[in-house]
DNA sequence: CCTGTTCTTCAAAGCGCTTTGGATAATTCT
DNA sequence: AGAATTATCCAAAGCGCTTTGAAGAACAGG
């Protein structure tokens, strides 16, 4: 059924019923229901394709997804989904996911943006250079980040939580209870978050006079495999760490189980806080010791991305175009004084 | 950068170009070669909303995705997406997600269907009945379900894992090791997936002359928290479970929490089987105790899933309609006889 | 030299929708 | 009453692509 059929049916031009159903003025009332319950009798719905070729506007975003064999599926990303999904569904708008493998991300993104499926560009993951951020920047479609490139000014949209604050702020309670050796287990290092969260520790140390060890920052994937077997490491150096920082509460599951098998306890003789992204099923107050963590919701990032994607699609003018989220120290278990002769 | 603008800079008609484009054999190997340049160019990218309205073709396969506020990521739905993805890169396809509410997914498939965006649909989460598959089944666009609903004939395209199977499996290996009190944590009850998991379970416990006690099993979301609350339950009871049957990885944790902190030895005093998807983050034999699993990956799931619904669009018959994978039993350390006494 | 093929290329129709610029009928004003 | 609005509705163009049907050019055979 499209429009023709439904127009030829009720004896109305295309255009009489185009207008009838998309809510505009020039079509008196009575004609309008007569559409509109014509077009639910029929269950007509308009062809996409054809009203995105026709108006240049689809309802929706796109997005890229890192695909390889060897990349597994990421909590993290069906969490932020969830809160994309949230806002979106309130506006009728879906998504369009290109995967793309990690060194063709530049062309899936241009083959998004020609494709003429999308309204607007989603990109997360931001890494430093980022040839993705220079496409989009030079290209005319509406776009924002999840996170910043590195740098001061920055001349994008973006909402990115304060990654080197979080750890930063994090460092500084556990530098309060008198740790002295840090350990870091970090994501990936070509991602921004994980160079600023770095950064955010290392400035902390250098204000008690410290430094942060080479051979105590392990970066890999936020797995609790990896944290596991990082950690594991960590425990045997000769002098191991009393403090570390953990870029995910998956990471810090891994580390948690590391410590306990080597018979540590956790907030006396190791101290641990973890980065919280709000997993709904990996919650850091639920663990056997509950975690001291730096407390940032994905989903909310996400919620919060789709209405200011949507917004400006719309429109809507009063929308910031940057934003910097304050993650929040939340204090548990987990963290306790240095140890004695640490 | 159009076809129209494209041409007319080479002097050739947008038929020839379209032509030389997509490798028709009308067109000489001279211009086609001179067309690939310009469009390499230009930079040159077809507008696909207007190649599908063209062709009724689009490389993309839909999907709805439930969204509420109170449900957060689900982990296992993005290690299913990125064997979905894996298998989606190859050939040059994407995904069109259309989020939707709850009671709202069968209009959400229609606008789908209706849209002119998706050549073919999948549909996960599986419930019985289930209005969603009587939609795809009358309408003409090819689907895939991973899942099945209840009964024996299905007259619909599925790939399911033997979960009725697995259980079973699980059960009886339990049941030689001399336990006699199960307890079951399941998914949502709604869900064939954790109707056909607890069938498994009765029956096997029917064979052996056991019933399975109301009391011990539990349905819910898959989360640690739901595993630890749930298990802490079961441990109050005075008669407490002495094997347990659990529906995923991340149900598992918690419950192990529970049993660690109850003091009961995992494997010893309580033995536990989890199903385990494969999910990337949390991996069963990285468990302190590792995990006794019946296992299925997720992520390959989502790859052949992907193989399938491609193939069947590019006209391929040599592919299964329905598929059902059995589970490989994993014994690791979780399962033990039964605590004597028991 | 003309005719019948094969090789290239093109003009134009069509996919399903929105939207511009009129046209017609109904209403109001003087 | 006739003129000027206003309320409805419509025909047709256009979005960017594919594809059908046909035409022109080049070539062979008689």
């Amino acid at each position: 059924m499209n429009l023709k059929q439904l127009s030829d049916r009720l004896g109305l031009s295309q255009t009489t019923v185009s207008r009838a159903l998309n809510g505009y003025p020039e079509v008196s009332e009575a004609t309008r229901e007569r559409v509109l319950k014509a077009a639910q009798q029929t269950g007509y719905k308009p062809n996409k394709a054809a009203q995105r070729l026709a108006t240049g506007k689809a309802k929706s975003i796109g997005l890229v997804m890192q695909s390889a064999p060897e990349i597994g599926g990421d909590p993290h990303f069906s969490e932020f989904l969830s809160g994309l999904a949230e806002e979106a569904v309130k506006h009728d708008f879906h998504f369009v996911m290109a995967p793309a493998s990690p060194d063709d991300e530049v062309n899936a993104i241009k083959r998004l943006i020609a494709s003429g499926y999308v309204d607007a560009i989603f990109l997360a993951h931001v890494v430093d250079p980022d040839p993705r951020v220079e496409l989009l920047r030079s290209s005319s479609i509406p776009y924002l980040l999840h996170g910043r490139i590195m740098g001061e000014t920055h001349d994008y949209p973006y909402l990115d939580v304060d990654n080197e604050g979080a750890f930063h702020t994090a460092a500084k309670l556990l530098l309060q209870l008198g740790h002295k050796r840090f350990a870091l287990l970090n994501g990936m290092e070509r991602f921004t978050f994980a160079m600023r969260r770095k950064i955010g520790l290392e400035k902390a140390l250098g204000e008690a006079g410290l430094e942060l060890r080479p051979d105590l920052v392990h970066h890999s994937v936020m797995s609790d495999q990896a944290g596991f077997r990082a950690m594991e490491r960590f425990l045997a150096l000769p002098d191991r760490p009393t403090a570390v920082l953990c870029a995910s509460t998956a990471l810090a599951l891994g580390a948690v189980r590391a410590i306990n098998k080597a018979g540590l306890k956790l907030g006396t003789d190791i101290s641990l806080i973890a980065h919280d992204d709000v997993l709904s099923t990996l919650r850091p107050e639920n663990f056997s010791v509950p975690l001291t963590t730096t407390r940032s919701s994905l989903r909310a990032a996400g919620a919060r991305i789709g209405q200011r994607l949507i917004g400006t699609l719309a429109g809507s003018s009063d929308l910031p175009e940057q934003e910097l989220w304050e993650a929040e120290l939340i204090m548990r278990a987990s963290t306790g004084p240095a140890p004695a002769c640490g």
